[in-house]
DNA sequence: TACAGAACGACACGCTACGTGTCGTGTCAT
DNA sequence: ATGACACGACACGTAGCGTGTCGTTCTGTA
């Protein structure tokens, strides 16, 4: 019956005009309204060809998504940590705006619906993203901008922790100057163990 | 014409089964599997009672979550802030647990995907429930536990962030400890902006 | 207590999207 | 060249949506 299908024999054409369509629907009507057939007639594809491929319409946003930002953001190093890490959330937030229609955002959003997807979401994306961080913060601790005491699991969850509470909550995405404030503080803190 | 209902006639009988309906299977088989006729039937109530009241079943839950919860989970005040924010994060952490079933985690999750449903979990939840943070840290401030100068809606960023980070990203709701050691690091920042 | 009217349960309807099956056509590794 | 298989197209049964209709039951008010 239907064995795995094979990857060599795949139509590159499709793939690309499905990966597009999913996006650019995503941003024009949200993800809620996104929908295989939608994807299927807009790429100018068969529902089979998307099925054959992927399992939902999360995973094939997914793809979109990690195909669009190349490999995981990497984090910058100038020597300042701090500065970086505003450089970072800075992009991050940008993501996931604006939240209404960000794929990123309604990829987050549906992970939390859907364990499955959340997973492959954590190991194409989330997880190499933290390893880069913590790479980052532990090039810091070497430099003696934080102490050697500061634990980056910590230091992720309060970087990170406004930027998704906004989210979650819909309080508004922080701009700049309130993410600065934050991380300052996050900074402060860090210190603090010492 | 289909004008409002009049709310002083509707069944309780029937208000309640649905609700309770609503929350059992959400807790069985999560939300996405949730469905408007699925709670009809197990409410033993005509699908056109529920759309009469509710618009989606983002709201039904909504309304669920609210009454089950009796107004906003107040925030203690036994004269130490740090301990009171362990209580109440804890406490907040409870009701997002076990993330795959939980209604409160499904609601806010939704609630991402879903604008006016957003709105509504605000209005009736969040809105409330930050009022009373702020009225407890003004009252940790004018005890001298907390700075003036430190600014509530950073610290619920901070207080609050690592939860929602954890939540939507999929990385393990945190436990008691780690929660303990991130407020002690948001105190320290606080304290530190003096 | 009688009664009008509205909410109720039941059931049927058309619709959209799902996920699968079938069947020629085209395309690619060999 | 050729055979296998992915492709586009199209059809199918199913689930759930949101609405409409119709008696029946309940409730607030006169």
């Amino acid at each position: 019956m239907a064995g795995a299908p094979d990857p060599q024999r795949r139509s590159e054409r499709a793939r690309v005009a499905i990966l597009d369509a999913a996006l650019s629907l995503c941003r024009e009507t949200g993800f809620s309204a996104l929908t295989i057939e939608g994807i299927a007639e807009r790429a100018g594809v068969s529902k089979k060809t998307i099925y054959r491929w992927w399992p939902s319409k999360g995973t094939v946003l997914l793809d979109a998504v990690t195909e669009l930002a190349g490999r995981t953001a990497l984090f910058p190093d100038t020597g300042d940590f701090e500065r970086d890490m505003n450089t970072q959330v800075n992009i991050v937030v940008g993501l996931y705006s604006p939240q209404d229609t960000s794929p990123v955002a309604a990829l987050v959003a549906e992970g939390q619906l859907d364990a499955a997807l959340a997973a492959s979401i954590r190991e194409q994306v989330i997880a190499p993203s933290i390893a880069g961080f913590e790479e980052r913060m532990r090039s810091a601790q070497r430099v003696g901008e934080l102490p050697g005491s500061a634990d980056p699991a910590v230091a992720l969850d309060l970087f990170y922790g406004p930027l998704y509470h906004r989210l979650a909550l819909r309080l508004g995405l922080p701009d700049e100057e309130e993410i600065r404030v934050r991380i300052a503080h996050v900074m402060a803190a860090l210190r603090a163990t010492a």
